[in-house]
DNA sequence: TTGCTTTATCGTAATATTGCAATATAATAA
DNA sequence: TTATTATATTGCAATATTACGATAAAGCAA
C-alpha cells in the first residue's frame, strides 16, 4: 500500500499524472517560470529568488529533469539551465487535449 | 519538515501546484476523464471503470472536491457528480498561461 | 421492521515527498 | 598547490499520500 497502482490506469493518464506531479510543487512552477524567463539561469541564483536551500532546489530540479523538461549544459562551473522547448510543448498539448475533452454535464 | 513551505511562493504559484496535485494521480485523471464523458454518473460505476476499492474512490473524489471541480447532487439513494464546468474553465485558463509564458530561451 | 445498496468515514500500514545539514565533487581563482 | 564557488549526493526527520478493511450512515425495497 501507500503505492500508486499504476498498473490499473492508460499510459496516456499515468503520464498526463507523472506530469502534473512535477508542477504540483510550487516551487517547482517558480522555478520553471523563473527559468523560462531567463536567457542564462544559474543555480545558484534560483537558491535566491525561491528561498529554499541549495540541496531542496537541486532536488526540485532533478524532479523537472526526469520528465525532460530541463536541458543543462555546464558552462565552466556554472550550469546553465534551460527549458527544453519541445518537450514544453508536448506537455502543453497534454494537459490542453485533457481540459478540452469536457464534453457534457448532467447538473 | 515534510510540509512544503508555501509561505515562500505566490497565491499563483500556489494555486496552480494545488490543482496539479489534484491531477497528480492517474485515477483522479481518469475520473476527471470519466465524468467529463457521462451525462450522469454514479461512484459506484467508478469503483469498476477504475478498479481501485470503494473507499479509495471516495477518497480521491474528495480530493477532486476540494479545488472545487465536482458538483455532487444526491438523487434519491445514489450521487451524481459532475464536472463543475466554470471551475474546470478556470483551471484550464491557469494552465494555458503557464504553458503560454515561456518566452526565452538561452540554449 | 429487516435487509440491501450506495457512499462516507475511521483506522492503519506502506510508501512517497519535502526539506535541510553535512558532505562530496568538480571546476575556477589565487 | 590551496582556497573558493557551484552543484550534487547522502542521510535523516517530519509530514503527506495511497490504499483498503471495517464500519457507519442513509436511503430504498420487501
Amino acid at each position: 500500500m501507500g503505492t500508486t497502482k499504476s498498473e490499473l490506469f492508460t499510459a496516456r493518464h499515468n503520464e498526463l499524472a507523472k506530469a502534473a506531479k512535477v508542477l504540483a510543487h510550487p516551487a517547482r512552477v517558480a522555478i520553471l517560470e523563473y527559468i523560462s524567463k531567463q536567457d542564462a539561469c544559474i543555480c545558484n541564483d534560483l537558491v535566491d529568488v525561491i528561498g529554499l536551500s541549495q540541496p531542496t532546489i537541486s532536488q526540485h530540479l532533478n524532479e523537472i529533469k526526469k520528465i525532460d523538461l530541463l536541458q543543462g549544459n555546464f558552462e565552466g562551473k556554472n550550469l546553465c539551465y534551460c527549458i527544453d522547448r519541445k518537450r514544453w510543448q508536448e506537455l502543453q498539448e497534454s494537459f490542453q487535449s485533457f481540459f478540452n475533452q469536457i464534453t457534457l454535464n448532467c447538473c
